[in-house]
DNA sequence: CACGAATCGTTTGTCCGCTAATCATTAGCG
DNA sequence: CGCTAATGATTAGCGGACAAACGATTCGTG
């Protein structure tokens, strides 16, 4: 009883535990979370428009904008307009930026291979569900979006 | 290629964007998914401190005081101190605030089914599995906190 | 070619979470 | 008894997300 199955908390409480080990993790070495996704897609995919990058991060330009003044400030990543197209920003990883985002990678990794362990044998099952409730979730946030504006 | 296939990245895409389905249903009454929990809670157990009320929402207790602030401003809720230990805040939901916590209970049981729904039949492998990351991070997080008090 | 529309990055302001510090009150012990 | 310690709520301030509005630039169509 109250035990509150609410699948939604669940996910929600999961997702909670989880970012705040990684986060702890992370603050060993002075970053966190957040900034090392930005670094980790931005070594991935070389000289990407902040817009893009943002896009592939999952996240708004606005709060990009407020990371990328961290990691620039900490000489960990370049910004360089375009020459072409002078509106654009293209973000570039230093040496020393690829040196951190490779350690912090290690715990990311670590800490994947942990949880994996954890779930035990059904996490390609999990993950395919987690896949799908994010498919339903936006399909239904785009339905809703539509109807607004057909109202 | 460029899936990015590690499993927390899985778990937070699918929080969040259910986490932005149901506030944006929640929105269309004048409520938020985070001010509703607190609503709930305090339905579900009446007469709590807020330090109790905020220990079952799992936030603390600042992040307690502003929602607790703005749903007593709107007559959901009131507060009054306890008469035997004058430091304890007593929360109380009004009958307009259990009337608002239902109809937003309607929305977040719908949500589920529809969720449960669009996992299938797995979704007590997966809530299980999610409990199981649950319990992982946090004793990987109190384990954490032990080396350091320890060393 | 020129002017209105779209695009890109940024600023501003809000929401929700946290920690650290503060204030009132109570508990406990000398 | 009285003083210190602990407890409950609050305030102040920060991190990370968002939307809305703004300047700068480029596009596109007349």
């Amino acid at each position: 009883m109250e035990h509150d199955d609410r699948f939604g908390r669940t996910l929600a409480l999961a997702h909670k535990a989880m970012h705040e080990c990684i986060d702890e993790r992370m603050a060993e070495h002075g970053a966190s979370l957040a900034t090392w996704l930005v670094l980790h897609h931005a070594v991935e995919e070389p000289d990407l428009s902040q817009s893009h990058l943002a896009s592939r991060l999952v996240i708004e330009a606005p709060t990009l904008v407020r990371h990328l003044d961290k990691l620039e400030a900490d000489g960990l990543l370049q910004r360089t307009r375009d020459a072409r197209d002078r509106r654009v920003v293209r973000v570039r990883v230093t040496d020393a930026g690829r040196e951190v985002e490779a350690r912090l990678r290690a715990i990311a990794d670590e800490m994947n291979a942990e949880v994996r362990a954890a779930v035990g044998e059904d996490h390609e099952i999990v993950q395919r569900a987690l896949e799908r409730i994010r498919e339903f979730a936006v399909a239904s946030l785009a339905e809703r979006k539509n109807h607004v504006t057909a109202s």
